[in-house]
DNA sequence: ATATGTGCAAACTGTTTGCACACGA
DNA sequence: TCGTGTGCAAACAGTTTGCACATAT
């Protein structure tokens, strides 16, 4: 995997939100620094950066797969109400090597979501 | 919701199987007992029992989304390489009350999905 | 020079929806 | 009868891909 401005670019979009953005959000911001940045590719370098390990993907059930610049293990909170995604620090759990145990398999992680209604849409 | 024949076929290929079928899995068999059966009447009422809470989602990054007729809580370990989806047996975690803290929002539940390679892709 | 990445547009997959008809209460 | 459910086919959203050109090493 080579340099390429427009992969780093992404990366530094991803870097600078805490907003979880989806890949036709990131490709928004993107196309402000550069209009002619294609879906495409966005779509493209989001498979290579979490397959890489780079960022992370995280999906939802409620609307399309968001991503986050941010690696290190954390889980998250999903709003059922208005999709927002947000940063928990709950204490990761550590029960791969009971999974392990339980299927025979080689457990590689888990993710751990948290759905429900969010604090500003209980207020509305 | 009243009765219906597709309905209640529908619950009984989810409850007489294991394997987590996929909307067009559970369409393939239940196109085998009644061969008009439609898939927009599978994804329709999978959407509404899981709505209810009758059937449960199981959301795999690896492909479509699974369905499990069995809705005690508990959790999946999903293959990355085949796709299976077999269930835990694990103790359910206890941590939504610390994200209700957290975050100041409501947790309505959370799922937990372990992935890695399973037994039988390990030996090929 | 060669491999890797890009923009563009078309294709594909899983899912949803509008409609006219059928069924259940 | 009246509301709910169905089959069918068309529409849709998100994502992927083939291709010719551009960029990085």
């Amino acid at each position: 995997m080579g340099y390429s401005r427009q992969r780093e670019m992404m990366l530094s979009v991803l870097r600078g939100t805490s907003s979880h953005p989806t890949a036709n959000e990131i490709y928004d911001e993107m196309r402000k620094r550069d209009p002619k940045i294609s879906l495409g590719t966005v779509y493209r370098n989001l498979a290579l950066l979490s397959e890489k390990g780079t960022i992370r993907r995280i999906d939802s059930d409620h609307d399309s797969v968001h991503y986050d610049g941010c690696t290190h293990p954390h889980y998250h909170f999903i709003c059922s109400k208005c999709g927002a995604v947000s940063d928990l620090s709950v204490t990761p759990i550590n029960l791969n090597t009971a999974v392990e145990e339980e299927t025979g398999g080689k457990v590689a992680g888990h993710t751990l979501v948290f759905y429900g209604e969010c604090e500003r849409c209980i207020k509305f």
